[in-house]
DNA sequence: GGGCCCGCAGGG
DNA sequence: CCCTGCGGGCCC
């Protein structure tokens, strides 16, 4: 059975399930014990919440759930720190990086908090990665925490339409990589599109075009992220055209703007250049500011 | 109802 | 093949 990400048809969010079994059929959640479904090279597709890890956190949007590993085998106790590498740890660390959204199950568990169901699980929909990070936990160890927030409907693109394949045909099935079915995290394409046109795919911090075959590359950065929590606008006057590298480095704080449209290394607090800009293009700085003060006040959520 | 231990599915 | 993992059934 092939891993999709996002909704499983035919079972819509609120769905009701008694066993793990039961998950497993429908594949909302495979594994029968594993809390993460997912691969390094994949990406995590589902999570079970069942308040297996003392320092998960659950507040409905917004769910901090802790990775696996390091725990005895017998008493269930961590005795050693976890590895981001253990395969579902790294597997919400490509969904985070790829924006592939997560389906969350609540299970029913003691100490119940408001959001878990009274018996059993029940699918809750579809979550984005917004960050991660290792702390020591409740019980000595360095954990991972893998912080997920609630995808508005909208935020959800459709998969690609399965390509029709007459039945007569012979030909052997192209070499089969793994087949996933993906729903995306989705973008206003036309606001992104039309920033990219703008700076022709050049990265607005470091200049860069990924030449591609015939085309270029680029992404489309939210400078204040859309949805939850942060519920950016997507329009153009908070769209940046950057290179994958100075896209991660943006989103997650390693780099930021200042009012003046200095790019400025975190690390260093100290500017590494101007973003390049286009007459076109009017870069509200409320953003810039509303960015900026994700990290440089405290803890990014 | 709690402890125990046998599980199976998935990934390497 | 091996191993691990936010079950679950059984026995007290």
């Amino acid at each position: 059975m092939p891993k999709v990400f996002g909704h499983i048809e035919g079972h819509p969010e609120g769905r009701l399930y008694a066993k793990r079994r039961q998950l497993h059929d429908a594949g909302v959640h495979r594994p029968l014990i594993g809390g993460i479904s997912g691969t390094a090279e994949e990406g995590a597709d589902s999570i079970v919440v069942s308040g297996g890890y003392p320092d998960d956190e659950d507040y409905g949007d917004t769910v901090i759930y802790t990775g696996h590993g390091g725990r005895d085998a017998n008493t269930g106790k961590q005795v050693e720190n976890q590895d981001i590498n253990a395969p579902g740890n790294a597997g919400l660390r490509r969904s985070h990086l790829e924006g592939l959204p997560v389906r969350v199950v609540r299970g029913a568990h003691k100490n119940a908090p408001p959001h878990a169901p009274q018996h059993g699980y029940r699918y809750d929909g579809l979550y984005q990665v917004k960050s991660f990070g290792a702390k020591i936990g409740i019980e000595g160890f360095r954990i991972w925490r893998f912080t997920l927030v609630k995808l508005d409907k909208e935020e959800i693109s459709l998969p690609p339409a399965a390509p029709t394949s007459p039945s007569r045909r012979r030909t052997p099935a192209p070499a089969s990589i793994t087949t996933t079915t993906v729903q995306r995290i989705v973008r206003n394409s036309s606001v992104v599109q039309q920033v990219k046109t703008w700076h022709e795919h050049r990265c607005q911090v470091c200049g860069l075009a990924i030449a591609i075959g015939r085309g270029v590359y680029s992404e489309g950065a939210h400078i204040r992220g859309l949805g939850r929590p942060h519920h950016g606008p997507d329009v153009e006057e908070n769209v940046l055209c950057l290179c994958p590298n100075d896209h991660v480095r943006f989103d997650n704080g390693a780099i930021y703007l200042s009012d003046d449209l200095q790019v400025i290394e975190a690390s260093t607090s100290s500017p590494i250049g101007t973003l390049r800009t286009h007459p076109d293009h009017h870069i509200d700085v409320a953003y810039v500011a509303y960015h900026r003060a994700q990290w440089t006040n405290g803890t990014p959520r």
